[in-house]
DNA sequence: ATTTAGGTAGTTTTT
DNA sequence: CTACCTAAAT
């Protein structure tokens, strides 16, 4: 029991407490993650069967690297624990159970790209006013449903949630739940929310099914418990209702995902559900210096709704925080360079001990640009995924084709990618013949002649029976053979190759290494099935970081604080303190997102081992105007004794006369010892771009004229440009090319056999 | 059928 | 400003 040795009392407790319902409070830097491995590790040692023991995480990556370092515990026995996202865990019960709750076990799982793509079509169809009915509007109402178990049933009857719709303008929401939920079944599709909405239903509907994993998982593990929603909480406690073997690790102070639904509640008042309950307290932070937990404690101090907790740090004191102030969103950027570029000189530092963290991904513009002019080599955390990418997506929809051909989404993607000849308008007729028979789009292409009236293009029924000699590849072949059969065969890969431009080279590579990645699964020796259906069916649940290849990289790195969490560096940087930026202007609505921003910043802070560093700017571009800004709240939060004021920053002479009255501002108050300035109004917007060129609204009578007799000279009008003269006519008969000066626009050339033009005289 | 231009919205993100 | 999507232009 060699591993219990390097914990302190309270870890250990934890540790050895491995019955009965447990929770762990893992103030930040406490070595949670050491404590979660050496307790599975230890359940392990003391006998416990490891196929009995689940454990849950938030990313693939947390997954990983717990099983590697159980690895180094236990050995062996660490690859039988269910270990994982609690999406995959449940996407992997969901294929041996699908069939019990009405779904294919090769069901797809759409990602949300394919559920905006559903939505979009469902809008447009029911012809709804975008402003109202914006896609990521009524995804997000209906994923937050699904989180809390609402079907599209129980949403139409729900007395409340219709009279709120109503009130907004939305009465449609309930119809459009109602279609997105039938059409994902139809395809025999499940997005992210239904993995865990479906699951919930299964353990419902099914107890035998219930009873089954009752059983199989005696002991239960959930990290980041105060990241859970609804749904994944009531997973949990049926799961664990028989043997109450639940531990559950978490910190309420570094709760950040509650705009996707996440629920503090449920670790707040876990209490309630086992009254019996351990509870155990990390508080020694083991990264930060006593500054910097000395900072985050009196951010967070601010905080009602919170466990208590009293984190410590036993380092040294360390440097104060420095606080940097800019006149401008770039000049921000090149005193948060330069001041990394002089520390690495000074403290004999790698690139890699410096991070930038932000708000929101605009800001790395500025950071980026400030970095490169000075030579600093910087790697960008998150943006598009691998997975995401439109090549790589294109030829994961043949395959996920191949095994589901009912999957709409897939179809639509590639029956014309490479162009083939099926346009929007032979889709649009498949589509709605699928609708009125009540099939899938996939049997009326095998089988158009019998759905279709007139004659359709040859071209879908080649379509078709390629997807087919596919199905029959697939069924013998490795997932690699099978994924390169289908990449030449499809075209794609062709298609890409002759594509020479720059871009086009990175998608023919991105193929490639998706190939090479197929290729190493298949292998793979300790895997038995190594088809391509194996391959795919955890694809649509990985993401970024499952695949970073030189991750240790010597490079500064810059993230959102959403995704630093979990990772620490020894200096830190936290950029953009201002209102409405951070907290978010989204945020300050209410108590509880205006509290969720101040974990955030929590969490930001907690990043930093030795010192920390934080910035704001007192103007900055945003959407193309120059706004002044105002430093954050969270700024007075803080303790001044702990803060290092650094207003040596100019702003730049000669640049722009908006600065003149902050630079007589600067000059007044080099050192002031708060933050708040006379409140001018928040965030007013200094240049208003006007806005010109406002649609023509056409005359209500109007209608085109035959233009066959246009002559130079003659005023028009046109449906948007508006009222204009014909300045010349150019080209023969059908072809004729129109230049018209617009009153409203300008100069513009029309051909007259498309324009639509009414002659005024 | 395909390309391009214009209009618009625009936190945070994993699955 | 810019990335994205839709509607118009070819």
């Amino acid at each position: 029991m060699d591993y219990l040795q390097g914990l302190n009392p309270e870890q250990r407790a934890a540790v050895e407490q491995t019955e009965g319902p447990v929770m762990i409070i893992a103030g930040a830097g406490s070595g949670k993650t050491r404590v979660i491995t050496y307790r599975v590790a230890h359940l392990v040692r003391k006998g416990v069967d490891s196929f009995n023991i689940l454990v849950l995480t938030f990313t693939n990556k947390a997954a990983r690297e717990m099983r590697e370092r159980i690895t180094h515990v236990v050995g062996n026995e660490a690859k039988n624990i269910w270990m994982g996202t609690f999406h995959s865990v449940f996407a992997k019960i969901l294929r041996v159970e699908a069939e019990k709750i009405g779904y294919p076990s090769n069901f797809t799982i759409y990602d949300t790209d394919d559920s905006k793509s559903v939505l979009r079509a469902i809008l447009k169809e029911m012809n709804l006013d975008d402003k109202l009915y914006s896609v990521n509007f009524v995804l997000n109402r209906i994923s937050a449903s699904k989180n809390n178990l609402i079907s599209w049933q129980e949403y139409n009857k729900n007395e409340q949630i219709q009279a709120d719709d109503f009130s907004s303008g939305r009465g449609q929401m309930g119809k459009i739940y109602e279609m997105y939920a039938t059409r994902c079944y139809r395809a025999g599709a499940m997005d992210f929310d239904d993995l865990l909405y479906k699951t919930n239903e299964l353990l419902k509907l099914h107890p035998d099914v219930l009873n089954k994993y009752q059983h199989k998982f005696k002991y239960l593990m959930v990290d980041e418990y105060q990241d859970t929603n609804f749904s994944q909480y009531l997973i949990v406690k049926k799961l664990a209702a028989v043997n109450e073997n639940l531990c559950v690790v978490g910190d309420d102070a570094q709760s950040i995902y509650a705009f996707r639904g996440a629920n503090i509640q449920n670790i707040l008042n876990f209490e309630k559900d086992y009254p019996d309950l351990k509870v155990f307290k990390l508080e020694q932070n083991y990264r930060s210096t006593q500054n910097i937990v000395n900072v985050a404690n009196s951010i967070i101090r601010n905080n009602k709704d919170q466990l208590k907790k009293n984190v410590f740090s036993e380092k040294e004191s360390g440097d104060k925080i420095k606080v940097m102030r800019a006149f401008s969103d770039n000049e921000e950027g090149k005193i948060v360079a330069e001041a990394i570029m002089q520390d690495r000189s000074s403290n004999g530092l790698k690139w890699s001990a410096f991070a930038i963290l932000y708000r929101t991904n605009a800001q790395s513009r500025s950071m980026e640009e400030a970095l490169r002019k000075l030579g600093i080599p910087y790697k960008i955390y998150g943006g598009l995924s691998f997975y995401q990418r439109k090549e790589i997506k294109d030829l994961i929809s043949y395959f996920r084709l191949t095994f589901n051909p009912n999957d709409e989404e897939a179809l639509k993607r590639v029956i014309n990618y490479p162009k083939r000849g099926i346009g929007d308008t032979s889709v649009d007729k498949i589509i709605v013949a699928a609708d009125q028979h009540g099939i899938t789009p996939w049997e009326v292409i095998v089988e158009p002649a019998k759905y279709l009236e007139g004659k359709i293009s040859g071209a879908v029924s080649n379509f078709a029976v390629m997807i087919q000699s596919f199905q029959v590849l697939t069924k013998t072949k490795s997932a690699y053979e099978s994924a390169l059969y289908i990449a030449q065969h499809s075209g794609l890969l062709k298609d890409l190759y002759e594509d020479k431009s720059v871009e086009g080279l990175n998608r023919y590579e991105n193929i490639q290494e998706l190939l090479n990645g197929i290729k190493e699964f298949s292998e793979r020796e300790d895997i038995e099935e190594k088809g391509l259906d194996i391959f795919m069916q955890d694809v649509a649940l990985l993401t970024n970081d499952d695949k970073d290849k030189n991750k240790d990289a010597e490079t500064v790195s810059l993230m959102t604080i959403h995704s630093s969490k979990g990772l620490e560096f020894p200096q830190v940087y936290v950029v953009g303190l201002e209102e409405n930026l951070f907290p978010s202007q989204m945020s300050l609505n209410s108590r509880s997102d205006l509290e969720e921003e101040r974990r955030l910043f929590y969490v930001a802070v907690t990043r930093a081992e030795s010192k920390l560093h934080i910035s704001y700017a007192t103007s900055r571009f945003k959407f193309g105007t120059l706004i002044n800004c105002e430093p954050s709240r969270f700024l007075d939060e803080i303790d001044a004794k702990y803060l290092e004021l650094d207003y040596t920053a100019k702003p730049a002479s000669g640049s722009n006369p908006f600065f003149d009255d902050e630079r007589k501002a600067w000059s007044r108050d080099k050192q002031p010892d708060t933050f708040s300035k006379p409140k001018p109004a928040a965030a007013a917007p200094v240049k208003t771009t006007s806005i010109l060129a406002k649609a023509h609204v056409p005359s209500a009578d109007f209608k085109p004229s035959d233009t066959s007799n246009l002559q130079v000279g003659m005023q028009v009008e046109h449906e948007r440009f508006g009222f204009g003269k014909v300045l010349s006519l150019e080209g023969n008969k059908p072809d004729i090319k129109a230049t018209i000066f617009f009153k409203e626009i300008g100069q513009k050339q029309l051909l007259l056999k498309f324009a639509k033009l009414y002659i005024v005289q």
